[in-house]
DNA sequence: TCCTGTGAAATCATTCACAGCC
DNA sequence: GGCTGTGAATGATTTCACAGGA
């Protein structure tokens, strides 16, 4: 079916945000929200929100609003979201535990079909219902699963032999918990998540204000109310 | 001390990923780097390399490269990394457990200081040499250890409320893992890592190649070689 | 000659502000 | 009157391309 007019990067990766408060507003007994309420709900501002969507065409109605159900319709479709993706997750370690266990990706349009790792103490382990199986099936099962997305929890060392695996095997999207860089084909995406280098963000922020607080009036230990404003 | 001039936000976030790179390339015996290099060991393009550090002074030598030892205490020093900030984790399900445990934290620059949980029966558990404690000492805790930064890793509904005696301790840096909006003042550093959401934007690209795939020689299931160029 | 540091150009993203529709 | 959709303006980031130091 007909591809997508170029949504610009920055409005996809803001889509599932919209998505998710979209969610809660409807189990909240929303039928309709204006763009004021959804950026509200989403931590941006309505400017961006109302660009945002027009990328995906016209679903709200002047004066009004736009449509709840609609709406998460729409995003879900262009996220292609409807067709619940199967995901393998690499690397049964602390993180690939917690992974395995996250709910938010079966609530949300993924199910993880396949576990693998490279130590022979964890085959054959059986977390959440599946059986932890030897990285020597990763390319097999892949393909036999039709897996679209691998999620690699593994060490560093190891995960770009484990990406080589996936490449090979099919699959053109992978997320990367390991603190590395990846080699890829250029048609395979790769998404990194690094837990340090967000702390070592915040790090630098704090380093600021602390190099500041020498000048006006030093806020003591406590912010008293609850406004609004969210980092970037 | 002085502050820092106003680095670009996209070039902070750079900083840390140079930083992995560049112990990489030391623990590999290097002295010297070339932007050329260093740029391919950190995943981006040179050009964009260069015009980072030139942010941050002039520490390369014409017709060299940089001195690998003396470009990490640079970065380390601007990130603010000397200094190894105490960080408490709030939530200790599946996910904070994986936290607890991650030892990229201690090796890079943070160290966990104290764990709360409000579930009754977590708290009193050892984790990694810590022992859980109940959420109410959590306001006295931070001010006591002087807390830097928080990490949220409780159910989404319990976030505000952990962010909001978290900002009246006097955090001012947050890394919330709980898929929500976090309300908090202008002062407080917010970042969010939402594992669904990067799964959803992988999401994305898989449907657009998909709807592409009708056009030209399909791509079978199979890459061959292992050309460089990683995703976005 | 090799490689950094940097203005200038090009691209991408956000914000403004208002016309047009309900 | 309220609210979306969108050009135009502004701002941020990336890339180019080369001057100039080692």
């Amino acid at each position: 079916m007909s591809a997508f007019p170029d949504l610009p990067e920055a409005t996809i990766a803001r889509l599932p945000e919209y998505l998710r408060a979209l969610h809660n507003l409807g189990e909240g007994g929303a039928d309709t929200i204006s763009s004021e309420g959804l950026a509200a709900a989403a931590g941006v501002n309505s400017a961006k929100l109302r660009k945002d969507l027009s990328h995906l065409g016209s679903y709200g109605t002047r004066g009004v609003g736009y449509d709840v159900t609609l709406l998460i319709e729409q995003i879900e479709y262009v996220l292609g979201l409807d067709q619940r993706r199967a995901v393998c997750l690499v690397g049964l370690g602390n993180l690939g535990h917690a992974l395995a266990g996250y709910d938010g990706f079966a609530s949300r349009g993924f199910k993880i079909v396949a576990l693998f790792d490279a130590d022979e103490a964890k085959v054959g382990e059986q977390i959440q219902g599946l059986v932890v199986r030897h990285i020597e099936e990763l390319g097999r099962v892949a393909v036999e699963e039709n897996i679209a997305i691998g999620v690699i929890a593994t060490p560093a060392r190891a995960a770009q032999a484990v990406a080589d695996v996936l490449v090979d095997a099919g699959v053109t999207s992978i997320l990367n918990f390991a603190p590395c860089v990846l080699s890829v084909p250029a048609n395979v995406d790769v998404r990194k998540v690094d837990l340090a280098i967000e702390l070592q963000i915040l790090s630098f922020h704090e380093h600021r204000k602390a190099s500041l607080t020498a000048l006006p009036g030093g806020r003591s230990a406590a912010a008293a109310g609850n406004q609004e404003a969210v980092g970037s």
